[in-house]
DNA sequence: TGGATCGTTTGATAAATGTCAAGCAATGAG
DNA sequence: CTCATTGCTTGACATTTATCAAACGATCCA
């Protein structure tokens, strides 16, 4: 790893409070790889060896079932992925491509386990992280079971409000095709649901989307803390993990799923 | 707790390789209590002190938004239930209400995060345990987004046949209306799945569910080892997290989610 | 510059799912 | 036993979502 992205890493979640000896343990064999675009990092099913950091880039985690495909999460830097499937030594659960010029951290599986085995501080982090990554998934649970498909979209843009403090307009940081399969619906009802939220302030101009009424488009979304992590919480020790976990395995604009 | 109930709580996943000493010092200041059928344990949005051990009955775990409400689980002896809660000091993300009466071990949750820090062998159960469940949400989400309505039934029923080795009968383990918000749908719905597969030799007789053409069902239902953890894995020291912990915070039966 | 590709949007139509209302069967209480 | 309650089922209908097809605009490459 270069000397530069050293403090980057450390400052992962999975590294709070860990010693510098635990550190250099963990990340003394890892190495940094660059993929271009549109790589798959790793299918469903294939034995999981590494412990994934992204450190530039976005990469999409999608599961596939019967020629249909869905996107669980998009990640963006600094975020690990499959970590569950390293600390059980598993099989992934879900297929990781990049969709864009990707600069991602590769750190041994093994020295993952046994570290974790030996330092105690360095296990409380990893299930500190397994944990807000575990609620992350709850949340998109109830917001895929609970909400339909206009609601979603509202609360996602909700969510980049808050997220990214830029007023009234955001940027979408996806392609809309991505959007859509993260919402959990075909790009035509993306599209449609769009054009349903013009009632209520929303002018779209490619990227750039302005929430003209956001009191109003709120009384429609509805955005709830149980569901969509909007604020960002104040940086006291014991909530950092959820706030920040949620980041993790998860994407920084992602009440959206 | 009593002495009775000690070697079913011991074998729990979070307890796996710790020592007694250890297993004392976390369950030293439990203690068991009982709950009559539909008694609400924890609101969602609740602080949670406890670590909630399920020792006998059965528990549903809900989300609710908007005066809707849905089932993320249910759970049947012996499974802990909240433990990301419990990890991060946080609030639960979702209510906890007993469908049957209830037998329930409750541990302080300061003395898990005390110990986790303390014992690294029992940081690195908690770290498994948080895996397992992490996967069963990961397989949850795909099977609620890439599958229809009669899908999700008819791998749930095939899973149930999977865990149960009981023949081509198996019996639905709660009311037919649970069982519908579990599998993301309204009980009319679920009746109407029902009709559909009397095609593929689903015959039904109240709680009693006969498969008649196991085969036909399969190539409808196409389980997936990705999706379904259908065979509960040989109790190889490995592969034991991933396949406990699935009936841990999930549920025995509970492909179908 | 021309042509091809790709992402997006729109319309028409079909399929899936939810809602409302009524009826039926099983259960439990008086 | 009778009645009331509850869970389940069925039908009619509304809403949501998916699918198929076509058109448009932007981008990239030859």
């Amino acid at each position: 790893m270069r000397a530069n992205d050293i403090p980057r890493v450390r400052a992962l979640p999975i590294f709070a409070n860990v010693s510098d000896d635990t550190f250099k343990r963990v990340t003394g064999t890892a190495y940094l790889q660059r993929f271009p675009s549109n790589t798959t990092l790793l299918m469903e099913g294939d034995v999981v060896d590494f412990l994934y950091v992204l450190l530039d880039g976005q990469v999409e985690l999608q599961g596939t079932w019967k020629d249909k495909e869905t996107t669980l999460a998009i990640l963006r830097p600094v975020s690990s992925f499959i970590l569950a499937a390293v600390v059980l030594d598993a099989d992934a659960l879900m297929s990781a491509r990049t969709i864009e010029r990707c600069e991602i951290l590769m750190i041994s599986g093994d020295a993952i386990r046994k570290t974790m085995a030996e330092d105690p501080v360095f296990g409380v982090a990893i299930a500190r992280e397994l944990s807000g990554c575990y609620r992350g998934l709850v949340r998109s649970i109830k917001n895929q079971k609970l909400r339909g498909g206009v609601e979603r979209l509202a609360n996602y843009l909700l969510t980049l409000r808050a997220k990214t403090e830029g007023g009234d307009t955001v940027r979408l940081p996806h392609e809309k095709r991505v959007l859509a399969a993260l919402l959990g619906m075909t790009p035509e009802n993306l599209s449609r649901a769009f054009s349903t939220l013009q009632g209520y302030g929303v002018e779209v101009n490619g990227a750039d989307v302005r929430l003209g009424k956001v009191r109003d488009l709120e009384r429609l979304a509805r955005p709830d803390p149980l569901i969509d992590n909007h604020a960002p919480r104040a940086p006291d020790i014991l909530a950092e993990a959820d706030a920040e976990l949620w980041s993790t395995e998860r994407q920084r604009s992602g009440g959206g799923n």
